[in-house]
DNA sequence: CAACAAATGCGAACGATTCGCATGTACGCT
DNA sequence: AGCGTACATGCGAATCGTTCGCATTTGTTG
């Protein structure tokens, strides 16, 4: 088990929280708690999924993690936080998720009925299908 | 109770269908399931929850209703689809939704590893404090 | 090494949504 | 108008993701 460079202050170093680190750390892919949980499987010491649940939790509260539940709206999605600003295309058929590299959120100011409203952040996906899919389903 | 103006081909017209469209046509706002059963109770004729689903789900697939789950992560909302390309801002602190008059995609395109990416749609809401909420935080 | 607060595991609880199946009803046909 | 059938509904149970309560274990600090 490796030693995380910025282990947030005041966590104890629990050998859940290090295990569900590595497997955030070892992919750029969105993932569920049940495919982190599937990955924890093969090591060791693999905690209960309410521990999951709740080492995500905390890592998302510290800025360690980051997640989103936009991609198939029902089902939350994990990934490191690398301090990047990323949106992501999602295909409709297979269901793929294909990083954007860039933002349109850059250079937009949004147009609201309540002129006070203080932006803090956004959300953005787009759908479509991936050249494969868009091919199989002919013309 | 109304005739709507685009009844879809090939659904018949049933009692709970037409209250469910018609709670839906009384508002611009974004409706839960459970808004949308609360809304009908001071009607007669009310629909079971399932039925409220099937009669949301089968709206969606026709067109009639547009459905977005982006906003709470894990409740689904729904709105009558009015045709119109609409996003939606909401407030952190007391969750008030405000919808937004521009979009940022009109003249964005993605910059995605898969070049053959055929995108179909987008979803995007902005997150933040309203004037209201801002002001109670603070400086 | 002891002590305490914090973390974990387990299973139950929960809310949103879906499903199965028996019953009811809209709509086309006569 | 009346019939018949495919489709819609109601009800409750099942499911899925997620959270919670509580007894037990484990890091960390002194």
């Amino acid at each position: 088990m490796n030693e995380p460079r910025n282990w947030p202050t005041g966590l104890k170093k629990t050998r859940q929280r290090l295990a569900v680190l590595e497997v955030l750390e070892s992919t750029r892919e969105l993932l569920t708690v049940s495919e982190i949980c599937a990955r924890l499987d093969a090591s060791e010491g693999t905690p209960s999924i309410s521990t999951v649940y709740r080492v995500l939790d905390l890592f998302e509260k510290k800025g360690v993690v980051v997640k989103t539940n936009a991609i198939s709206g029902d089902t939350a999605v994990y990934a490191l936080n690398r301090f990047e600003h990323r949106h992501y295309a999602i295909c409709v058929a297979c269901k793929k998720i294909i990083a954007m590299d860039n933002c349109p959120m850059e250079s937009f100011v949004p147009s609201l009925a309540d002129e006070g409203f203080h932006v803090v952040g956004h959300d953005l996906q787009i759908m479509g299908f991936c050249r494969e899919c868009d091919q199989k389903r002919g013309g």
